[in-house]
RNA sequence: GCGAUCAUGGCGAAGUGGUUAACGCACCGGAUUGUGGUUCCGGCACGCGUGGGUUCGAUCCCCACUGGUCGCCCCA
């Protein structure tokens, strides 16, 4: 038996790496004052369909859906927003004295794809989502925490992308308008292209085929369409950004995969050296109507989401080592029957003293018990022998300087305690 | 969903249509009695992703399936 195509197992080696991370995560967010959400693994379908919107990828060919004995058609949720946006208006969080509301969550997410590095139909992400607040200071504060949580990690080699989709009425006209510009060379335009031209001319930017296709290039930039309003709202952004000193591109081209998405869109890449195909790391932005769709009240609201597995990889590929614990302070060798039941008795206490301690239950020679210690990197070793418990003694060797004591077994775990202490 | 490529012991990796499937790492045991990281010696795949087929005979040939990797699409 495997795994299922494209879902991982993460064994102890990694998990460690994870635990940091998510702890990390976890600590910032904290620093900014969002609280954690848990929502379901699986929603309604419906959610999906009305939240991230009928004509995305995700949900057209992405979704893993399914139906329960109850007839009800469930999927497994592809993305964090809808399922967040769906509890805020279920439990009428927006009802709270405290706004916005400020949430974060982390866990798998699931999409029926082609997996390849960077990419498994179960991953997991991490992200944040800010309701009921249309100050661009929060945009601001939403792509700064992205940032920061990479940049405390050790990241180095990041690229924040930004652009504004402007408001409902921005986006009709330049959907208006790139409708008029690519309608005279529909013939030319890819397959994918002529049906994005009636159901999401906006994707047509993103195409990657017709890229060099000369319309491409004249084609009407939402930025040039950006009501006075949007257009305001975008410069604050960008203004705020820039105080808290953090640099990014504008990209009048980016334009995100999901249909909820107005005003302040971002992404944030990683330019690290053989990252492969797939660079981005996170994105996110605005969606001011997502929660009046999903039966709320007018509420705004922006966030992001990134992936715990390319965050590993980008760690990985700028060769950044995590600081992580990889010893252990005791392993308690002893030798017989009676050695043994003093031995237990012995790690029982160390460990009540918060002392992380491991013994052998492989009944093996004492030899081999020290290359176990050695291969564990303990820094200390207890010998409990026939003369020890003859005296009621223990010896303790460090492993380090291979320096070796005999106490009384009362002072071990004192004894222990100090030496550990003291390094 | 499309294309390419690969699949040998715990890991890395050679290999051939036919008697014992290299090698390295790891692991286990030993080099005199209760002490590790070095060295030396020895051990370690009735098995070569799964299922069919071709053949006197297949791990090496063919087909299907499953899975990995990379690219396209798209994204996180």
């Amino acid at each position: 038996m495997k795994a299922p195509r494209g879902t991982q197992d993460l064994l102890p080696g990694v998990t460690e790496k994870w635990q940091f991370v998510e702890e990390k995560l976890m600590e910032i967010s904290r620093n900014y004052n969002y609280k954690e959400i848990r929502t379901p693994i699986f929603e309604h379908t419906e959610l999906f369909q009305r939240g991230v919107g009928d004509t995305t990828d995700i949900v057209q060919k992405e979704m893993y859906t399914f139906v329960d004995k109850g007839d009800r058609s469930l999927t497994l949720r592809p993305e964090g927003t809808a399922s967040v946006v769906r509890s805020f208006v279920e439990h009428k969080l927006f009802g709270s004295p405290t706004q916005p509301t400020k949430l974060f969550y982390i866990g798998p997410m699931f999409r029926y794809e082609r997996p390849q590095q960077g990419r498994m139909r179960q991953f997991v992400q991490f992200g944040v989502e800010a309701l009921g607040s249309a100050d661009p200071a929060i945009d601001a504060e939403v792509i700064g925490l992205a940032m920061e949580a990479y940049q405390s990690l050790g990241l180095k080699s990041l690229k924040l992308v930004i652009n504004s989709l402007g408001d409902q009425t921005s986006r009709e006209s330049h959907r208006q308008a790139l409708v008029d510009h690519f309608s005279p060379y529909k013939d030319e335009l890819c397959v994918d292209c002529q049906s994005r031209l009636t159901k999401n001319p906006l994707r047509i930017l993103d195409c990657k085929k017709d890229r060099d296709h000369p319309a491409m290039n004249t084609a009407p930039s939402i930025l040039e369409y950006l009501n006075e309003e949007s257009e305001k709202y975008f410069i604050q952004v960008q203004k705020y950004l820039e105080s808290m000193n953090i640099p990014y591109t504008v990209d009048k081209n980016l334009v995100r995969g999901l249909d909820y998405y107005n005003h302040t869109a971002f992404e944030i890449m990683s330019d690290a050296e053989g990252f492969g195909a797939i660079t981005t790391l996170s994105g996110g932005g605005r969606y001011n109507g997502l929660v009046q769709d999903l039966g709320g009240p007018e509420t705004p609201g922006i966030g992001f989401a990134m992936s715990i597995e390319r965050l590993l990889m980008a760690l990985e590929k700028e060769n950044i080592q995590l600081p992580i614990k990889e010893n252990l302070d005791c392993f308690v060798i002893a030798m017989g029957e009676e050695e043994n039941l003093l031995a237990v008795k012995m790690i029982k206490k160390l460990r009540e003293q918060g002392i992380q301690v491991d013994k052998d239950y492989q009944m093996k020679k004492m030899k081999a018990q020290f290359k176990v210690a050695d291969r564990l990197n303990s820094k200390f070793v207890l010998v409990i022998g026939e003369t020890e418990l003859e005296n009621n003694q223990i010896t303790i060797k460090n492993m380090n300087t291979g320096d070796q004591v005999t106490i009384d077994t009362e002072q071990t775990v004192d004894y222990i305690k100090q030496a550990i202490q003291g390094e």
